[in-house]
RNA sequence: GCCUCUGUGGCGCAGUGGUAGCGCAACGGUUUUGUAAACCGUCGGUCCUCGGUUCGAAUCCGAGCGGAGGCCCCA
């Protein structure tokens, strides 16, 4: 028989879990949605009964409904344990409901999935049906319009369609982006910014390549946690030394540290690296550019003492602070991420350095005024943390920024600095990351702005399209004038008729053209074009720059 | 990795057993020509790969490789 698990409603919809005896498939909705539609059309009451425990789990176990039972042994004491029965159905449930099945009329199944009972994947799968439910014919019609409109913001198609990034799978291999020249433009715009603003900060950039012995992440813990997400690359046999892709800097950097004696008065010391590091992620993970297999993580580690916590997170606050809102991302929650309750697990046991670097967190999120919530369970494996969630165009959650506080690490692999009395301490390490990786923000940006980026921004800010003769003289020579003036010009290789590529240009939301015709070429001319405003009409070459350089701000 | 869906010219799609079609794009041309369009024509496909069933496979079956939506994961 069929067993029932859970079924929650959800933002824009609901689930149910089930353990079917057989497979389900889509093509089986329209039998089940008429079904439902037959339930609907008979207006039936569904009536709420109030159980007690005993009760309600003889009840659950008369039916066979094992999920059930766990449902109520593990429900909290005190709570009030309801059934709602429609018919000859009943079903655990906590309510509310509404009065009839005759207020459901506006219903659709989307989706099916696999999920694991209480999301454990030791747990069998169960199906899981994805359905959304909506008061009235338009509101449900707009909802999905909604998702369609989504779609077409989607990073994945955008950059496609904007000629920024491609993924070819089959030939080079799955989650490994590669970026065309205005993909890797926007790449350095987007580097180039965050370097400014780290070094403005007090950060010091490194670098530290691409290999690591794999003794280094079984002495910094890593190798326990994520030996399965490490490429392997290359055997010494003779030395008896295997080397592993960097799938992440702390150790490198916390080596570089080490390499020289520092002081207290060195503290606190900011490195930072624009770093590529490779994760052998899950078939199933991969998504565009949020998750790929080889990425740039914006990575810093900050050396500090322990009473230097609270300011260094901070002044990390401030920064990203600056650098989200020049990038227009207003919209995000602040996430502190803790140690889960249980004992043992990923997380290196010891409770003294967890609380202390627990409270440092929390004392620095309330001294920076930053409305945050707790999150058990979500923690790294050496310490808390604290997360700036964004979400993408389809209402997933990522992560961009991070503040991470360890005191785990720093001891294992032997950072010391000497303190004021001239003894050997530990430093305390802040992890941090602004933008997380460039590639998943460029897809959030991407979204953000579907497509049409501000100027500073824009991996083209200027289309020159040459009416009459493209090799023109005088068209070379603008463009030097613009290239000279610091502003990133490209002139059009392709002899196009004039229409045809402005309507491109919207499309690829080009914020600004120049166009030279004909009689641009025989006045000294240039006609600006401005996405949004028109045509601007005709212009000195020195004024298109002005207008440009005042759209840098 | 697991569950469900999916893979046809550059892009979006149609085609469920008889050796592939449409729209857009591209290319050429005519006409017009300052930010746009009309018309005519042309090019372009190992129908993801391999194997099987069949007289015959884009179509049915199996395996593999991709992609999508979830689940677990996310240093």
């Amino acid at each position: 028989g069929v067993k029932y698990a859970i079924g929650p409603p959800i933002e824009d919809g609901y689930y149910y879990d089930f353990e079917l005896p057989s497979p389900l498939k889509e093509e089986d909705f329209p039998r089940i949605e008429e079904k439902m539609r037959e339930i609907t059309k008979r207006n039936s009451p569904f009536v709420r009964e109030e159980l007690t425990r005993e009760d309600a789990r003889a009840r659950a176990a008369a039916q066979g409904q094992d999920y059930k039972v766990q449902l109520i042994d593990d429900l909290p004491e005190g709570e009030v344990i309801s059934y709602y029965s429609q018919g000859d159905w009943a079903d655990l449930c906590r309510g509310p409901h509404v009065p009839t099945t005759g207020y459901l009329k506006h219903f659709k199944l989307l989706h099916i999935a696999g999920a694991y009972w209480r999301g454990s994947e030791k747990n069998k799968m169960l199906t899981r049906i994805y359905g959304t439910a909506w008061p009235t014919k338009q509101e449900m019609f707009d909802y999905l319009e909604r998702l369609e409109e989504a779609k077409k913001r989607d990073h994945r198609k955008l950059g496609k369609d904007l000629g920024l990034f491609v993924f070819a799978s089959e030939e080079v291999g799955s989650g490994i982006p590669l970026f065309l020249p205005k993909g890797e433009m926007l790449r350095h715009t987007m580097e180039t910014y965050v370097r400014e603003v780290q070094t403005r900060y007090g950060y010091q950039h490194v670098w530290t390549g691409h290999l690591v012995r794999e003794d280094l992440y079984k002495k910094s813990g890593h190798f326990e946690n994520y030996a399965d997400v490490m490429f392997p690359v290359m055997r010494d046999e003779d030395a008896n030394i295997n080397y592993r892709l960097k799938p992440m800097n702390c150790p490198s950097h916390m080596t570089l540290f080490n390499s020289q004696f520092h002081s207290y008065r060195d503290l606190p010391l900011r490195y930072a690296e624009f770093a590529t590091l490779y994760r052998y992620e899950k078939s199933g993970e991969l998504n565009g550019l949020t998750r790929v297999r080889s990425l740039t993580q914006d990575d810093c580690h900050i050396f500090c003492t322990e009473a230097q916590i609270e300011s260094e997170f901070g002044l990390a606050l401030k920064l990203i602070h600056e650098v989200l809102n020049r990038y227009g991302f207003t919209d995000y929650r602040v996430r502190l991420s803790m140690r889960g309750e249980e004992p043992g697990g990923k997380y290196v046991a010891d409770d003294d350095k967890w609380n202390r670097a627990t409270d440092a967190l929390r004392r620095a999120l309330i001294a920076n005024n930053v409305e945050y919530y707790e999150a058990p369970g979500e923690a790294a494996f050496y310490g808390p943390k604290a997360d700036f969630q964004t979400k993408d165009v389809l209402g997933r959650e990522w992560t961009a920024s991070t503040i991470q506080v360890d005191f785990i690490q720093p001891a294992r692999l032997g950072c010391e600095y000497i303190d004021e009395e001239g003894t050997k301490q530990t430093p305390v390490v802040l992890h941090r990351a602004v933008t997380g990786s460039t590639e998943r923000f460029m897809g959030l940006l991407i979204e953000q702005y579907a497509g049409a980026f501000p100027f500073w921004l824009a991996p083209q800010q200027v289309a020159l399209i040459p009416i009459a003769d493209r090799h023109h003289e005088y068209a070379k020579e603008v463009l030097k004038k613009l290239q000279a003036a610091g502003i990133r010009a490209e002139s059009d290789d392709r002899n196009e008729k004039m229409g045809k590529r402005i309507r491109e240009s919207e499309m690829q939301k080009i914020p600004m053209m120049l166009i030279m015709g004909d009689n641009d070429l025989e006045n000294g001319t240039v006609s600006i074009r401005k996405r949004g405003e028109g045509d601007l009409g005709a212009k000195t070459v020195e004024e298109a720059i002005e207008l440009f350089r005042s759209m840098l701000n």
